[in-house]
DNA sequence: CTCCAACCTGGAGCGCACTCCAGGTCAAGC
DNA sequence: GCTTGACCTGGAGTGCGCTCCAGGTTGGAG
């Protein structure tokens, strides 16, 4: 049910093994287990930490932020509020960078679109501006 | 109707001055015009490419192949199938990372409703694990 | 018992996209 | 014509998030 070597750790998580043992390193996983010989074991709730860490990095959260969330949940129940304050401040901002993305994306669209109407390669000159600079550009 | 000076340029798109200049180093933006004494002017077509440049930015677009997409644009028409290929595959892409992002943000909005519907701090103990790591983690 | 693939550590190196700096030049206002 | 703030250049430095390496240890298969 639970104990997983780092390759398995690294294949379940999504993350190199030199990543694993970064986070642990920078203090993003605390307290991996070893075995007596001093290789990592991985437990399920690991895992669980992992998927959320995946969860905020494909976010855009930097890793400076998700080393005070996860400090602060060693720290115990009392930091909860802070914690839940943590994560929706990145929320509103993951939601701006959703509007961006899809602001620049239609743009792109549109610069494509440009690119469609365009008549095959044919050596005339002198259609209306596109979008983007200059014509064709 | 066009002529800006640097900082007028860097204000308008939303580059520094050292991005600009950095941009022109590496060729994104080529033949930027100078004055007598050697100084930048950006036309309205240099700030068209800067529009450009930010949309491909915003959206992960490596530098690497925005020089490549400004490059076939300088090589002439031909190129225009090139360059709708690369726009094309380029928004491939970021509809990958748009529905990621989605699905990530979903996750951390499920995370945040676990610490919502979490009572005040009672020091209770035992509830059904949350979504993440461990109870409340 | 032996082998070898997987693992360990500390630390150096990398790729990206800027950003900053020193030391000098330009040009618009007074 | 002098001042001063904006601008110039080449090159070094930064911050982030890994990634790689050398040299050594571990532990399960045969």
């Amino acid at each position: 049910m639970s104990g997983y070597a780092p390759s398995e750790a690294a294949r379940r998580s999504g993350f190199s093994l030199d990543t694993l043992r970064y986070y642990e390193k920078i203090g993003l996983l605390a307290d991996v287990e070893r075995t007596a010989g001093g290789q990592r074991v991985f437990t399920d709730d690991d895992l669980g930490w992992l998927v959320l860490f995946r969860c905020l990095r494909d976010t855009g959260m930097p890793i400076a932020q998700m080393r005070r969330y996860a400090q602060l949940a060693r720290e115990g129940e009392h930091t909860v509020a802070e914690r839940r304050e943590l994560l929706h401040h990145h929320a509103v901002r993951v939601e701006e960078q959703m509007r961006l993305l899809q602001r620049q994306y239609d743009h792109l669209r549109e610069k494509i679109r440009f690119y469609e109407r365009l008549p095959a390669p044919v050596p005339a000159a002198g259609q209306p501006a596109g979008i983007g600079p200059a014509v064709s550009r």
